[in-house]
DNA sequence: TTATAATATGAATATATATTCATATATTAA
DNA sequence: TTAATATATGAATATATATTCATATTATAA
């Protein structure tokens, strides 16, 4: 791991020093790994996407990403569990819309990064 | 899957629609899940802050984010190939940096995002 | 050419998690 | 209370993938 007769410039060194110093650790890390592996799943980017357009029932956001009832549950559960959506309810119905305004901003950069691959 | 005799506002089924008209499909999909993926794993997040700092060649990199030599080459090839970082040989080495401004941006927001569940 | 250093990679194992099925819970209407 | 509808959930299976180990490749120096 160490690199003593290393070829790279002095600053380099340097780099790795703040790198190290200034990582992100223990529970911080988790919850922004946590928020991206939950729009990694494409059923879930679905979801998500489909709540751009508005407050959905459970039902009809799984006619909207032609998805089973029981795996849009699932998928509601760890998605509001991580802050992702936010939920209410009305009656029988329980009703679902994005968390908040930082959720669109990151779907849309990633929109315009993935097309430029 | 069908919603008929549904007690949700006539503004919901609307919003169903053009959630389903609107739906990212297939590569496109794939490709921003892709992101949000290889944005996800501990490992792989620590490299991409590591090399916010700047450039810098895989031991370097390894160094900072506390990690095996192999393990950063493997990932390192994962965050190449869906578009995060790029590379240059420079001699012996070979120096990883951000491929753009996308990724940082994405950081920053979730960073905020993550700060507020 | 040989030795050394940096990086990459194939295979195997271990682990995480999405989906499905069956069923449970919660709310409303009759 | 009973029936019907909406939503949630536990368990099992299937699948994806991170890490490690050993080794290969590439570039430089001697």
């Amino acid at each position: 791991m160490k690199k003593e007769g290393c070829i790279c410039p002095v600053e380099h060194a340097q780099t790795a020093k703040k790198a190290q110093e200034n990582m992100l650790l223990g529970e911080e890390l988790e919850r922004v790994c946590n928020l991206f592996r939950v729009l990694s799943e494409p059923s879930r980017l679905k979801i998500v996407m489909a709540l751009l357009q508005g407050e959905m029932c459970v039902l009809h956001i799984a006619e909207s990403v032609n998805g089973a009832q029981s795996a849009v549950s699932h998928q509601l559960r760890v998605l509001k569990d991580n802050g992702v959506v936010k939920s209410r309810r009305e009656g029988q119905n329980i009703w679902y819309s994005l968390a908040d305004g930082h959720i669109i901003q990151i779907i849309q950069i990633a929109a315009e990064h993935s097309a430029c691959i």
